[in-house]
DNA sequence: CGGGAGACCGTATAAATATGCATGGCTTTG
DNA sequence: CAAAGCCATGCATATTTATACGGTCTCCCG
């Protein structure tokens, strides 16, 4: 019969307690890392809140107003979301088209951000931005270019 | 054109700064609430970290070690519990098979987590289970179904 | 053996975050 | 218009989290 001859150290190791850590943080809420040494506690396991601050790192586990939860599918995440439709929404106040130009007037200092969000967007039309304190200026090749951006970016305000 | 005196000088409004937020946070990793606060000011809004904070809530942003970021898709998730392959990684130490049973040995402490595991991953072969402080005893019907299940568990270790 | 490297962890403390309380502006009522 | 209710904040401070440092243990290697 196979003997699994393990190097498990005297202490209870740290994988094994990270496998608690787990266990607890999903079946209850835990609002701090005290809250889980001391649950930690109630099944035997003894460690300062030092260490967990580690693990926690470690398992790639975020607090939240909800307890610690997993981060794991978080992490790569994030930049994809909040890109142009929630800035437009957010800074949007009033769209000027002017040939073969389009001035989107923003809440002051929105510009900026707006700006960006529209780069990011990645519309072929746009061969440049210039954002000033509540001005962006949108240039794009031929006035029917534009009118294809703005379409774009209408459409993207009802929806 | 439009002269913006008196109707919002010292405060932007909370909505115009969550967008700024959200956008920082996009385009750079942001470690703390004061980095955080730093950044704003140089977007020409001042706000002191304890409504950074108070924002962060409201936004569902969480911070990890790699900036805060945004949490909403996170939050759901974290209930399809610790799966059972991740148990067994982190818990099982030996696995021992007498005739219908089956008896799983874990580091000290190791059991509870061990079976709770097991239990919900409901295999049709599983009668019961019994959790000790480092075994855990697996009952079922007949020797061949103690086979089939011990293949079961066995293939998760290697995959 | 005698180091030396590295992992792990506790202690003490620094750093960061959350929060109780008070203020000022706005809106709603009477 | 005054009074009352709400919000959004700032300030000061409590609470929570991260970390610098040092000690212990184990494994190697000459």
């Amino acid at each position: 019969m196979a003997l699994h001859i393990l190097p498990m150290p005297i202490n209870a190791g740290k994988k094994f307690r990270h496998g608690q850590i787990l266990n607890v943080v999903a079946n209850e809420p835990v609002a701090s890392q005290d809250e889980l040494r001391r649950r930690l506690a109630q099944r035997k396991l003894r460690v300062t809140q030092a260490t967990l601050s580690r693990d926690l790192q470690e398992l790639k586990l975020v607090k939240t107003p909800e307890g610690y939860k997993q981060a794991a599918a978080l992490a790569e995440e994030s930049a994809p979301l909040p890109p142009l439709s929630h800035a437009l929404r957010e800074f949007l106040v009033d769209i000027r088209p002017a040939e073969n130009l389009l001035v989107l007037k923003t809440p002051p200092g929105g510009a900026q951000a707006l700006a960006a969000a529209v780069d990011s967007a990645k519309f072929p039309e746009v061969a440049g931005t210039i954002a000033g304190d509540d001005t962006v200026l949108i240039i794009t090749a031929k006035r029917k270019t534009r009118e294809s951006l703005q379409k774009k970016i209408e459409a993207q305000m009802t929806k």
